[in-house]
DNA sequence: GTCTATAAAACGATAGAC
DNA sequence: GTCTATCGTTTTATAGAC
Protein backbone atom coordinates (compact mmCIF):
# COMPACT_ATOMS: atom_id res chain seq x y z
CA UNK A 1 0.00 0.00 0.00
CA UNK A 2 2.83 2.18 1.07
CA UNK A 3 4.15 3.98 -2.21
CA UNK A 4 8.07 4.84 -2.57
CA UNK A 5 9.18 7.63 -4.40
CA UNK A 6 8.25 7.46 -8.28
CA UNK A 7 5.84 4.50 -7.81
CA UNK A 8 2.61 6.79 -8.70
CA UNK A 9 3.46 6.45 -12.67
CA UNK A 10 0.30 5.28 -13.82
CA UNK A 11 -1.52 8.29 -12.78
CA UNK A 12 1.15 10.76 -13.90
CA UNK A 13 0.78 10.22 -17.37
CA UNK A 14 -3.21 11.24 -17.94
CA UNK A 15 -2.83 14.02 -15.29
CA UNK A 16 0.13 15.35 -17.73
CA UNK A 17 -2.33 14.56 -20.70
CA UNK A 18 -4.82 16.65 -18.86
CA UNK A 19 -3.23 19.32 -18.45
CA UNK A 20 -1.62 20.07 -21.82
CA UNK A 21 -4.87 19.53 -22.53
CA UNK A 22 -6.80 22.37 -20.61
CA UNK A 23 -3.58 24.77 -21.30
CA UNK A 24 -3.03 24.17 -25.09
CA UNK A 25 -7.00 24.71 -25.34
CA UNK A 26 -6.65 28.12 -23.03
CA UNK A 27 -3.71 29.40 -24.32
CA UNK A 28 -2.35 27.73 -27.48
CA UNK A 29 0.32 25.18 -27.93
CA UNK A 30 3.07 27.75 -28.85
CA UNK A 31 2.25 29.78 -25.69
CA UNK A 32 2.37 27.16 -23.21
CA UNK A 33 5.88 26.53 -21.90
CA UNK A 34 6.62 22.97 -21.05
CA UNK A 35 7.50 24.38 -17.60
CA UNK A 36 3.87 25.25 -17.29
CA UNK A 37 2.45 22.03 -17.63
CA UNK A 38 4.26 20.62 -15.51
CA UNK A 39 3.76 23.10 -12.88
CA UNK A 40 -0.18 22.16 -13.22
CA UNK A 41 0.46 18.26 -12.66
CA UNK A 42 3.08 19.34 -9.81
CA UNK A 43 6.40 18.28 -11.31
CA UNK A 44 9.54 20.10 -12.65
CA UNK A 45 9.94 20.05 -16.09
CA UNK A 46 12.18 17.60 -16.40
CA UNK A 47 10.08 14.88 -15.47
CA UNK A 48 7.55 15.58 -18.20
CA UNK A 49 10.37 13.72 -20.53
CA UNK A 50 9.99 10.44 -18.53
CA UNK A 51 6.30 10.46 -20.56
CA UNK A 52 6.77 12.18 -23.83
CA UNK A 53 10.07 12.65 -25.88
CA UNK A 54 9.06 16.46 -26.67
CA UNK A 55 6.26 19.36 -26.45
CA UNK A 56 5.47 18.38 -30.19
CA UNK A 57 4.64 14.68 -28.97
CA UNK A 58 2.74 15.58 -26.85
CA UNK A 59 0.25 17.58 -29.14
CA UNK A 60 0.61 15.27 -31.83
CA UNK A 61 -0.96 12.41 -29.07
CA UNK A 62 -3.79 14.54 -27.87
CA UNK A 63 -4.81 15.36 -31.09
CA UNK A 64 -4.35 11.41 -32.63
CA UNK A 65 -6.27 10.21 -29.96
CA UNK A 66 -9.75 12.94 -30.54
CA UNK A 67 -9.53 11.78 -33.54
CA UNK A 68 -9.35 8.24 -33.07
CA UNK A 69 -11.99 8.61 -30.51
CA UNK A 70 -14.07 10.20 -32.93
CA UNK A 71 -14.31 7.91 -35.60
CA UNK A 72 -14.53 4.63 -33.48
CA UNK A 73 -17.74 6.38 -31.58
CA UNK A 74 -18.76 7.15 -35.00
CA UNK A 75 -18.70 3.72 -36.07
CA UNK A 76 -20.54 2.46 -33.00
CA UNK A 77 -23.68 5.21 -33.48
CA UNK A 78 -23.45 5.07 -37.72
CA UNK A 79 -23.46 0.73 -37.17
CA UNK A 80 -27.03 0.48 -38.49
CA UNK A 81 -27.36 1.30 -42.42
CA UNK A 82 -29.89 3.81 -42.22
CA UNK A 83 -32.41 5.32 -45.05
CA UNK A 84 -30.43 8.98 -45.89
CA UNK A 85 -32.91 10.86 -44.14
CA UNK A 86 -32.05 8.78 -40.89
CA UNK A 87 -28.52 8.81 -41.34
CA UNK A 88 -28.15 12.41 -41.77
CA UNK A 89 -30.27 13.07 -38.52
CA UNK A 90 -28.39 10.83 -36.54
CA UNK A 91 -25.15 12.27 -37.84
CA UNK A 92 -26.18 15.86 -37.06
CA UNK A 93 -26.94 14.77 -33.43
CA UNK A 94 -24.02 12.44 -33.05
CA UNK A 95 -21.55 14.92 -34.73
CA UNK A 96 -22.94 18.40 -32.18
CA UNK A 97 -22.88 15.72 -29.44
CA UNK A 98 -19.76 14.32 -29.27
CA UNK A 99 -18.16 17.61 -29.85
CA UNK A 100 -19.90 19.41 -27.21
CA UNK A 101 -18.56 16.73 -24.39
CA UNK A 102 -15.19 17.57 -26.24
CA UNK A 103 -14.67 21.35 -26.27
CA UNK A 104 -11.50 21.40 -25.44
CA UNK A 105 -10.14 18.66 -27.85
CA UNK A 106 -11.61 19.89 -30.48
CA UNK A 107 -10.55 23.20 -29.70
CA UNK A 108 -7.14 21.67 -30.31
CA UNK A 109 -7.94 20.10 -32.77
CA UNK A 110 -9.56 23.15 -35.46
CA UNK A 111 -6.70 25.69 -33.93
CA UNK A 112 -3.22 23.87 -33.77
CA UNK A 113 -3.06 22.00 -37.13
CA UNK A 114 -0.28 24.45 -38.11
CA UNK A 115 1.01 23.39 -35.07
CA UNK A 116 2.00 20.31 -36.00
CA UNK A 117 5.17 18.83 -37.73
CA UNK A 118 5.05 17.63 -41.51
CA UNK A 119 4.21 13.92 -40.56
CA UNK A 120 1.94 14.54 -37.50
CA UNK A 121 -0.45 16.95 -39.75
CA UNK A 122 -0.62 14.41 -42.31
CA UNK A 123 -1.80 11.47 -39.96
CA UNK A 124 -4.11 13.87 -38.18
CA UNK A 125 -5.63 15.34 -41.58
CA UNK A 126 -6.13 11.70 -43.15
CA UNK A 127 -8.01 10.82 -39.63
CA UNK A 128 -10.19 14.36 -40.27
CA UNK A 129 -10.87 13.22 -44.13
CA UNK A 130 -12.40 9.81 -42.95
CA UNK A 131 -14.73 11.58 -40.44
CA UNK A 132 -15.92 14.11 -43.40
CA UNK A 133 -16.31 11.12 -45.81
CA UNK A 134 -18.55 9.35 -43.91
CA UNK A 135 -21.44 12.43 -44.00
CA UNK A 136 -19.96 12.74 -47.68
CA UNK A 137 -21.44 9.47 -48.61
CA UNK A 138 -24.74 9.52 -46.64
CA UNK A 139 -25.51 12.76 -48.69
CA UNK A 140 -24.54 11.41 -52.04
CA UNK A 141 -26.73 8.19 -51.22
CA UNK A 142 -29.41 10.72 -50.33
CA UNK A 143 -29.03 13.21 -53.63
CA UNK A 144 -28.63 9.28 -55.94
CA UNK A 145 -31.75 8.12 -54.34
CA UNK A 146 -33.48 11.82 -54.89
CA UNK A 147 -34.30 12.79 -51.00
CA UNK A 148 -31.98 14.98 -50.94
CA UNK A 149 -31.00 18.13 -53.43
CA UNK A 150 -27.74 18.98 -53.18
CA UNK A 151 -25.75 20.70 -55.95
CA UNK A 152 -22.35 19.84 -54.72
CA UNK A 153 -21.99 16.67 -51.95
CA UNK A 154 -18.22 17.55 -50.93
CA UNK A 155 -19.49 21.48 -50.40
CA UNK A 156 -22.61 20.51 -48.70
CA UNK A 157 -20.30 18.15 -46.36
CA UNK A 158 -18.00 21.35 -45.69
CA UNK A 159 -20.87 23.53 -44.75
CA UNK A 160 -22.40 20.98 -42.67
CA UNK A 161 -19.75 20.18 -40.64
CA UNK A 162 -18.38 23.81 -40.72
CA UNK A 163 -22.19 24.76 -39.05
CA UNK A 164 -22.16 21.93 -36.64
CA UNK A 165 -18.91 22.56 -35.49
CA UNK A 166 -19.61 26.42 -34.90
CA UNK A 167 -21.95 25.01 -32.07
CA UNK A 168 -18.51 24.42 -29.98
CA UNK A 169 -18.09 28.51 -30.03
CA UNK A 170 -21.38 29.51 -28.37
CA UNK A 171 -23.26 26.71 -26.63
CA UNK A 172 -22.72 26.68 -22.66
CA UNK A 173 -24.21 23.51 -20.53
CA UNK A 174 -27.20 25.09 -18.36
CA UNK A 175 -27.43 28.39 -20.67
CA UNK A 176 -30.93 29.09 -22.70
CA UNK A 177 -31.29 26.17 -24.56
CA UNK A 178 -30.98 21.89 -23.55
CA UNK A 179 -28.50 20.13 -25.82
CA UNK A 180 -31.51 18.43 -27.37
CA UNK A 181 -33.31 21.78 -28.23
CA UNK A 182 -29.76 23.01 -29.85
CA UNK A 183 -29.24 19.38 -31.26
CA UNK A 184 -33.05 19.52 -33.14
CA UNK A 185 -32.68 23.29 -34.31
CA UNK A 186 -29.64 22.54 -36.18
CA UNK A 187 -31.14 19.03 -37.71
CA UNK A 188 -34.00 21.59 -38.70
CA UNK A 189 -31.24 23.97 -40.27
CA UNK A 190 -29.32 20.99 -42.01
CA UNK A 191 -32.52 18.86 -43.18
CA UNK A 192 -33.76 22.03 -45.00
CA UNK A 193 -30.37 23.26 -46.16
CA UNK A 194 -29.72 19.87 -48.38
CA UNK A 195 -33.30 19.99 -49.71
CA UNK A 196 -34.62 17.15 -47.55
CA UNK B 1 15.43 61.92 -54.89
CA UNK B 2 18.02 61.07 -52.90
CA UNK B 3 17.27 59.52 -49.71
CA UNK B 4 19.30 59.63 -46.38
CA UNK B 5 19.64 57.54 -43.49
CA UNK B 6 16.34 56.43 -42.19
CA UNK B 7 13.91 58.66 -44.62
CA UNK B 8 11.59 56.08 -45.66
CA UNK B 9 9.25 55.33 -42.35
CA UNK B 10 6.40 56.18 -44.32
CA UNK B 11 6.55 52.72 -46.51
CA UNK B 12 7.91 50.94 -43.21
CA UNK B 13 4.43 50.61 -41.21
CA UNK B 14 2.40 49.07 -44.06
CA UNK B 15 5.16 46.46 -44.73
CA UNK B 16 5.69 45.78 -40.84
CA UNK B 17 2.12 45.35 -41.10
CA UNK B 18 2.01 43.30 -44.27
CA UNK B 19 4.70 41.23 -42.41
CA UNK B 20 3.07 40.73 -39.07
CA UNK B 21 -0.43 39.86 -40.85
CA UNK B 22 1.77 37.36 -43.02
CA UNK B 23 3.32 35.70 -40.07
CA UNK B 24 0.57 35.50 -37.56
CA UNK B 25 -1.47 33.82 -39.82
CA UNK B 26 0.72 31.23 -40.71
CA UNK B 27 2.52 30.46 -37.77
CA UNK B 28 0.58 32.27 -35.22
CA UNK B 29 0.92 34.94 -32.72
CA UNK B 30 2.60 32.95 -30.17
CA UNK B 31 4.81 31.55 -32.27
CA UNK B 32 6.05 34.42 -33.96
CA UNK B 33 9.21 36.82 -32.88
CA UNK B 34 9.60 40.21 -33.44
CA UNK B 35 12.96 39.20 -35.01
CA UNK B 36 11.05 37.46 -37.79
CA UNK B 37 9.08 39.65 -38.67
CA UNK B 38 11.53 42.36 -38.64
CA UNK B 39 13.56 40.01 -40.91
CA UNK B 40 10.84 39.48 -43.00
CA UNK B 41 10.48 43.12 -43.48
CA UNK B 42 14.78 43.47 -43.84
CA UNK B 43 14.54 45.71 -40.35
CA UNK B 44 16.38 44.62 -37.09
CA UNK B 45 14.20 43.71 -34.03
CA UNK B 46 14.63 47.04 -32.12
CA UNK B 47 13.59 49.15 -35.35
CA UNK B 48 10.18 47.64 -34.68
CA UNK B 49 9.01 49.65 -31.92
CA UNK B 50 9.43 52.87 -33.46
CA UNK B 51 6.36 51.44 -35.26
CA UNK B 52 4.37 49.77 -32.24
CA UNK B 53 4.81 50.19 -27.93
CA UNK B 54 4.83 46.10 -28.27
CA UNK B 55 4.21 42.84 -29.75
CA UNK B 56 0.48 42.55 -28.63
CA UNK B 57 -0.32 46.05 -29.97
CA UNK B 58 0.49 44.67 -33.29
CA UNK B 59 -1.96 41.82 -33.04
CA UNK B 60 -4.45 44.17 -31.83
CA UNK B 61 -4.42 47.08 -34.57
CA UNK B 62 -4.37 44.38 -36.92
CA UNK B 63 -7.66 42.59 -35.98
CA UNK B 64 -8.87 45.76 -35.20
CA UNK B 65 -8.78 47.23 -38.64
CA UNK B 66 -9.92 44.26 -40.36
CA UNK B 67 -13.42 44.44 -38.31
CA UNK B 68 -13.77 48.02 -39.18
CA UNK B 69 -13.07 47.24 -42.89
CA UNK B 70 -15.84 44.24 -42.62
CA UNK B 71 -18.06 46.51 -40.71
CA UNK B 72 -17.00 49.65 -42.82
CA UNK B 73 -17.69 47.48 -46.16
CA UNK B 74 -20.90 46.17 -44.86
CA UNK B 75 -22.37 49.29 -44.49
CA UNK B 76 -21.72 50.69 -47.38
CA UNK B 77 -23.00 47.27 -49.05
CA UNK B 78 -26.33 47.50 -47.25
CA UNK B 79 -26.98 50.73 -47.74
CA UNK B 80 -30.02 50.51 -49.85
CA UNK B 81 -32.78 48.74 -47.35
CA UNK B 82 -34.11 45.73 -49.06
CA UNK B 83 -36.61 42.93 -48.72
CA UNK B 84 -35.61 40.30 -46.76
CA UNK B 85 -35.05 37.38 -49.17
CA UNK B 86 -32.86 40.05 -51.10
CA UNK B 87 -31.03 41.31 -47.65
CA UNK B 88 -30.36 37.77 -47.27
CA UNK B 89 -29.43 36.66 -50.41
CA UNK B 90 -26.65 40.06 -50.25
CA UNK B 91 -25.56 39.50 -47.04
CA UNK B 92 -24.46 35.72 -47.77
CA UNK B 93 -22.23 37.13 -50.71
CA UNK B 94 -20.76 40.17 -48.92
CA UNK B 95 -19.71 37.60 -46.39
CA UNK B 96 -18.23 35.04 -48.68
CA UNK B 97 -16.50 37.58 -51.33
CA UNK B 98 -15.13 39.91 -48.09
CA UNK B 99 -13.62 37.25 -46.29
CA UNK B 100 -12.38 35.52 -49.50
CA UNK B 101 -10.66 37.90 -50.24
CA UNK B 102 -8.84 38.57 -46.80
CA UNK B 103 -8.04 35.00 -45.92
CA UNK B 104 -4.94 36.13 -43.22
CA UNK B 105 -7.29 38.83 -41.66
CA UNK B 106 -9.98 36.48 -41.46
CA UNK B 107 -7.81 33.38 -39.93
CA UNK B 108 -6.22 35.70 -37.43
CA UNK B 109 -9.44 37.34 -36.13
CA UNK B 110 -10.95 33.99 -35.06
CA UNK B 111 -7.51 32.45 -34.06
CA UNK B 112 -5.66 34.80 -32.11
CA UNK B 113 -8.65 36.21 -29.71
CA UNK B 114 -7.20 34.38 -26.96
CA UNK B 115 -4.04 36.07 -27.50
CA UNK B 116 -5.70 39.31 -26.88
CA UNK B 117 -5.53 40.89 -23.17
CA UNK B 118 -8.92 41.27 -21.84
CA UNK B 119 -9.28 45.16 -23.03
CA UNK B 120 -8.38 44.43 -26.26
CA UNK B 121 -10.61 41.29 -26.41
CA UNK B 122 -13.22 43.34 -25.29
CA UNK B 123 -12.51 45.75 -28.29
CA UNK B 124 -12.98 43.19 -31.00
CA UNK B 125 -15.66 41.11 -29.44
CA UNK B 126 -17.78 44.20 -29.73
CA UNK B 127 -16.86 44.66 -33.11
CA UNK B 128 -17.46 40.87 -34.14
CA UNK B 129 -20.90 41.21 -31.99
CA UNK B 130 -22.42 44.07 -34.33
CA UNK B 131 -21.33 42.69 -37.67
CA UNK B 132 -23.45 39.61 -36.25
CA UNK B 133 -26.24 41.81 -35.43
CA UNK B 134 -26.41 42.65 -39.31
CA UNK B 135 -26.88 39.04 -40.27
CA UNK B 136 -29.84 38.92 -37.17
CA UNK B 137 -31.35 42.17 -37.76
CA UNK B 138 -32.21 40.20 -41.09
CA UNK B 139 -33.77 36.71 -40.02
CA UNK B 140 -36.13 38.71 -37.60
CA UNK B 141 -36.81 40.76 -40.17
CA UNK B 142 -38.14 37.99 -42.15
CA UNK B 143 -39.31 35.62 -39.43
CA UNK B 144 -41.62 38.47 -38.26
CA UNK B 145 -43.15 39.24 -41.90
CA UNK B 146 -43.25 35.49 -42.37
CA UNK B 147 -40.95 34.91 -45.12
CA UNK B 148 -37.97 33.11 -43.46
CA UNK B 149 -38.83 29.79 -40.88
CA UNK B 150 -36.48 29.62 -38.72
CA UNK B 151 -36.98 28.48 -35.12
CA UNK B 152 -34.24 30.61 -33.28
CA UNK B 153 -32.77 33.99 -35.24
CA UNK B 154 -29.90 34.27 -33.05
CA UNK B 155 -28.87 30.51 -33.36
CA UNK B 156 -29.35 30.73 -37.33
CA UNK B 157 -27.43 33.52 -37.52
CA UNK B 158 -24.66 31.78 -35.96
CA UNK B 159 -25.00 28.66 -37.71
CA UNK B 160 -25.25 30.40 -41.29
CA UNK B 161 -21.92 32.94 -40.00
CA UNK B 162 -20.19 29.81 -39.31
CA UNK B 163 -21.37 27.77 -42.95
CA UNK B 164 -20.31 30.89 -44.73
CA UNK B 165 -16.82 31.83 -43.28
CA UNK B 166 -16.06 28.14 -43.30
CA UNK B 167 -15.14 28.20 -47.00
CA UNK B 168 -11.77 29.76 -45.93
CA UNK B 169 -10.93 26.78 -45.41
CA UNK B 170 -11.01 25.15 -48.73
CA UNK B 171 -11.79 27.81 -51.05
CA UNK B 172 -8.46 28.41 -53.29
CA UNK B 173 -8.18 30.63 -56.44
CA UNK B 174 -8.11 28.79 -59.74
CA UNK B 175 -9.73 25.24 -58.03
CA UNK B 176 -13.29 23.72 -59.65
CA UNK B 177 -15.34 26.19 -58.80
CA UNK B 178 -15.26 29.65 -59.36
CA UNK B 179 -16.17 32.65 -56.29
CA UNK B 180 -19.70 33.67 -58.13
CA UNK B 181 -20.58 29.26 -58.29
CA UNK B 182 -19.87 29.04 -54.72
CA UNK B 183 -21.53 31.71 -53.63
CA UNK B 184 -24.58 30.53 -55.47
CA UNK B 185 -24.38 27.12 -53.69
CA UNK B 186 -23.76 28.66 -50.10
CA UNK B 187 -26.63 30.87 -50.79
CA UNK B 188 -28.82 28.16 -51.96
CA UNK B 189 -27.88 26.33 -48.65
CA UNK B 190 -28.44 29.20 -46.78
CA UNK B 191 -31.72 29.95 -48.11
CA UNK B 192 -33.14 26.87 -47.83
CA UNK B 193 -32.05 26.32 -44.21
CA UNK B 194 -33.89 29.23 -43.06
CA UNK B 195 -36.87 28.02 -45.00
CA UNK B 196 -37.16 31.13 -47.23
C1' DG C 1 14.72 55.93 -38.09
C1' DT C 2 17.88 52.26 -37.91
C1' DC C 3 21.73 50.35 -36.13
C1' DT C 4 24.62 47.49 -32.56
C1' DA C 5 24.65 45.77 -28.20
C1' DT C 6 22.64 44.14 -24.28
C1' DA C 7 19.66 43.42 -20.25
C1' DA C 8 16.68 40.20 -17.93
C1' DA C 9 13.88 36.52 -18.34
C1' DA C 10 12.05 32.32 -20.33
C1' DC C 11 12.47 28.59 -23.46
C1' DG C 12 13.11 23.19 -24.68
C1' DA C 13 15.69 19.69 -23.39
C1' DT C 14 19.39 16.98 -20.83
C1' DA C 15 22.57 15.08 -16.98
C1' DG C 16 23.18 12.97 -12.94
C1' DA C 17 21.91 12.34 -7.90
C1' DC C 18 18.66 9.84 -5.28
C1' DG D 1 10.29 8.45 -11.59
C1' DT D 2 11.36 12.82 -9.82
C1' DC D 3 14.48 15.90 -8.28
C1' DT D 4 18.07 19.88 -8.74
C1' DA D 5 20.93 22.07 -11.71
C1' DT D 6 22.23 23.58 -15.93
C1' DC D 7 23.31 24.02 -21.02
C1' DG D 8 22.59 26.61 -24.98
C1' DT D 9 19.33 29.26 -27.18
C1' DT D 10 15.75 32.50 -27.82
C1' DT D 11 12.60 35.82 -26.19
C1' DT D 12 10.69 40.93 -25.55
C1' DA D 13 12.16 45.17 -24.99
C1' DT D 14 15.48 49.01 -24.15
C1' DA D 15 19.85 52.14 -24.48
C1' DG D 16 22.70 54.81 -26.91
C1' DA D 17 25.58 55.69 -31.23
C1' DC D 18 24.95 57.48 -35.73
Amino acid sequence: MARTQGSHSELTAPRIRAAALKLFARHGYAAVSMRQIAKDVGLQAGALYNYTPDKQSLLAELMRAHMEDLLAARAEAASAQLAPLEALAGFVRFHIGFHIERPEEVFIAYMELRALEPDNFADIEALRRRYEDELEAILRRGAAAGVFAVEDPKIATLAVIAMLTGVNTWYRAGGRLSLEEVEEIYWGMVRRAVGA
